[in-house]
DNA sequence: TTGTACGCGTTATCAG
DNA sequence: CTGATAACGCGTACAA
């Protein structure tokens, strides 16, 4: 409750002298120096940060804007969440969960405030108009996730093209040659996500390049629609002998529908799950080979993207793709020997 | 960017006037309301928070107080953040992501730096240290979880005692009579975490009020514990019908550990998982039954919690057991029929 | 009903 | 090196 007129007072300095010390703002004199550090330990002194926040227009606070409503948070945003928070906490900084609607109204009630010094945009649709709102208000921001054309803004996001690409190739060097992939419903928001637009282009386009056939399915985000789904890539696709999976809670059902209609995993087929963490992959039967989505690296780098900004810290237009890490589970194998006819 | 001011000036009005309308804090005549409405809106005001804050002495700020290094927030978690943050929201106040790690020290940090109206203290332990800290610094706060007494400390907290009661109930009306229970680790940490060391003794008192025989197992959270606890447990109950779970990650082991044995869940064995979402438990298979943790509600009534004590609403003291759903899965059914010798 | 003026706790500018 | 002093944006007695 001590306030910095009361250290003053009692060191017999001015107010502005202690402010110095306090900052480190300008060169103070050993001896009052001294004085002034043992009034604040004598009254237990803390700067009030509101008062500093009023004055030097900065709170120090960092807003996380994450879509209200949302249909489900993985782990992934768990530890990203709690990863940026601390992270920001190092650095000096708060981060406080900002939930907007699409509501594009509510970014400007929260950049007018001036409670914030700048901005974190979870969950970045490919056409996003908040972003057009945080350009307007001139607020510092950073990107979790890209628009369809990130031009100069900065970002941060997890680089599911490469997942994408690493998971052919591996499958490629155990024998596999015809690979399906599965992800979210088509027809619905998903199409405009970008996470699942670009990896499902990434992984066309790269079968293309090895001369390979692509064989895409889409199904809900849930493990029943994913049993489902092992029902319908044995119809459509009865030579498949891996399938690369980029819709986690699917991915945990495709394993046990496959299983419960007597194909082997990874027997009979390699399954590996893109944006899964190794924690969730544990707990299928068997353990998922994944690609892991890094969301503590993308948390802390989210936020020192920001905090650069607000410090001037001007180099080079953060725009970082973290890449996934490849975990090695009992869910995928060699290519099964075919004795057919 | 306009302040007060600018509407004052353009309304012709006095500063406080415009507070006045802005606040509805006096009366003011509809004229010069309507004055300062259109001048307010052809500017674009927003009320500054910090300006609000270091005049009102509040900031309107919620610290949410988590443990830092523990990077294994189930999904239960993200729902409680989220809903926090929500319901912070709607009430006016903003909710700020805070790591601790067991440091106490921190907490006079926080309490004293001002930026905080009141303080939501996640992962309570029996005993914690934290809370002499937040009782000593005056400063308004809530629990989610509670300590070994809670006396007339405010929290809310998941009703797990209620869970383990309504689990064995609903297995003993299946006919159960072997009803094994599974949890965390003994001899760590968790040894001192309230709902597992509550669960535990609810499970073995209304065992033992129902003259039936209490077999606790422990493991690991990690479903590979849970695929070797399904050893243990044949092993050490051969005759047991059905395990409680209060265990997440063991549970998925549990099932599929068992079903690795030959035991066939719910045929052999039924199986119910306390605390696990609904989205958790259908990633297994066969789906598991359970009693959902609430962590919408326990968020959103935390918040509401503080929120009524800084307002100054003086009810009875809110110490609030919020109750696990129970939701049918596939894991659990009649108690096999036993046509043996 | 409206206006004046002070205070909230710091920072920052400018003299000395 | 140190000290006045003016912001910063708003709330609120107190006065008119």
């Amino acid at each position: 409750m001590a306030t910095m007129q009361d250290v003053a007072r009692r060191a017999n300095v001015s107010i502005a002298t202690v402010s110095f010390v306090v900052n480190s703002t300008k060169p103070v004199s050993p001896a009052t120096r001294e004085r002034v550090e043992s009034a604040m330990q004598e009254l237990g002194y803390r700067r009030n940060a509101v008062g500093r926040a009023l004055a030097s227009r900065r709170t120090h606070i960092i807003a996380l804007l994450f879509p209200a409503l949302q249909h489900r948070f993985s782990e992934t945003a768990v530890s990203f969440f709690t990863s940026a928070a601390e992270t920001a906490s190092e650095l000096g900084y708060n981060l406080v969960l900002w939930p907007v609607s699409n509501d594009a109204e509510q970014v400007t009630d929260l950049t007018a405030g001036g409670l914030v010094d700048g901005v974190l945009l979870m969950e970045v649709q490919m056409d996003d108009p908040r972003v057009d709102r945080l350009l307007e208000s001139g607020t510092p921001f950073a990107l979790i996730g890209r628009t369809r054309e990130p031009g100069a803004l900065p970002y941060v996001d997890v680089d599911f093209e490469n997942a994408v690409i690493d998971s052919i190739d591996h499958l490629v060097s155990l024998g596999h040659r015809a690979i399906c992939y599965l992800d979210g419903s088509v027809g619905n928001s998903l199409e405009n996500y970008g996470p699942v637009v670009r990896a499902r282009a990434t992984y066309a386009a790269h079968m293309a390049s090895l001369g390979l056939t692509a064989i895409t399915l889409s199904c809900d985000e849930t493990p029943a629609a994913g049993r489902a789904a092992a029902g319908e890539l044995l119809e459509r696709a009865p030579d498949a002998t891996a399938v690369i999976v980029m819709n986690e809670h699917a991915a945990f059902g495709l394993v046990s529908g496959l299983t419960r209609r007597g194909v082997h995993v990874p027997r009979d087929m390699s399954i590996i799950s893109i944006g899964t963490s190794p924690d969730m992959a544990a707990m299928s039967d068997p353990e998922l080979t994944l690609m892991s989505s890094p969301g503590v690296e993308v948390g802390r780098r989210g936020v020192v993207a920001i905090i650069d900004q607000l410090e001037g810290r001007t180099g080079k237009l953060p725009q970082t793709l973290v890449r996934c890490g490849f975990e090695q589970g009992q869910s995928t194998g060699p290519v099964p020997v075919r004795t057919t006819l």
